[in-house]
DNA sequence: TAGGTTTGTTTCAAACTTGAACCAAGGCCA
DNA sequence: TGGCCTTGGTTCAAGTTTGAAACAAACCTA
């Protein structure tokens, strides 16, 4: 078959995604990076572990909900493990296992700096969008994401696809 | 004033968004990787100089354009001018300036590769929106970037916005 | 239960990004 | 003209990301 190319809308679409996205993400991390001393990957954590029961996951469970890689995940526990954000604990049903605990100062820092964060979505983003534009937002991108994770990346085919991780729970 | 936390509405849409986008990325990436020998953003730079008047720009220029720092630029040129896709060439008219130029074999890679990345985004992207969102989404980026783009990073006060550069033209 | 495979995580080197500092060259103006 | 501020680009060190390889524990299965 013969190239599929964009049509005119859909380049304009594809060229303003990627020219928002990239400022977005720049804006962000340039804030967190300023008031929490981080970029937004590493406040991700921070948040994803706040949420967990016991504020507290397995690596990969963590990579998994961050959409990062395991090795990049393990450098970024790694240096908030030094900045004393989280504290690093074995698994005891399964030594092969390591957990990721927010620790208190972790916490602490994410009540201190998560309005300035808050604030900063809104201002880049939200203020820009209509209430029903954030609903097809929504819905757009779960369908992306969707469509993205665990399987079919690109153009693998569907024999690949019924993979999927068992959900490891809190390990406890 | 209090912070204006995120509705729930807000909240679904944000972490959509998010994970969409880093999954979105990431395939663009190994596709390009894979395909191209090099990243997205390697790849938006040839892009951007293939349709310049003689495929040449301003670093200053292709650097607006992509989205990304100077020095971000000045790298990736090094590295493409190194694989032979682009070259450097002086301007004439303002000495301090530097062009790049989208060679003969850059052009070759981007003929050889486009239909494999267009693929990929339609795959990962376009086949999950109907032509309305399609729409929905230039606009709603658009503004974004607006807002983004020359000015008010965040909470920037307005007296810094009316800020812009000078077009510079193909310089010549 | 030994051997082979899978799974969870880390490690390592190479590539990339960041932000601040630097170096010209251009512009402005007394 | 001589300073002085601005602009266009690069450089440098420190930090981050990548992907492949290494490990170790868990899980088969004969």
């Amino acid at each position: 078959m013969t190239t599929r190319w964009l049509t005119p809308d859909e380049q304009r679409a594809w060229r303003a995604y990627i020219a928002a996205s990239h400022l977005l993400e720049d804006a962000i991390d340039r804030q967190l990076q300023q008031e929490a001393g981080m970029p937004h990957l590493y406040y991700s954590i921070l948040a994803h572990l706040s949420e967990a029961p016991e504020r507290r996951l397995r690596m990969t469970d963590l990579a998994e909900r961050t959409k990062i890689t395991r090795s990049r995940l393990t450098y970024a526990v790694t240096r908030l493990e030094k900045d004393g954000a989280v504290r690093r604990e074995g698994c005891p049903s399964d030594r092969r296992g390591s957990i990721a605990v927010l620790t208190d100062a972790g916490t602490a820092l994410l009540e201190r700096t998560a309005p300035g964060h808050v604030e900063t979505v809104r201002a880049t983003l939200f203020d820009h969008l209509t209430p029903e534009q954030v609903r097809q937002l929504e819905e757009m991108f779960t369908g992306v994401a969707r469509g993205l994770q665990g399987g079919s990346p690109g153009s693998v085919p569907p024999e690949e696809l019924p993979w999927r991780r068992r959900s490891s729970g809190p390990c406890a």
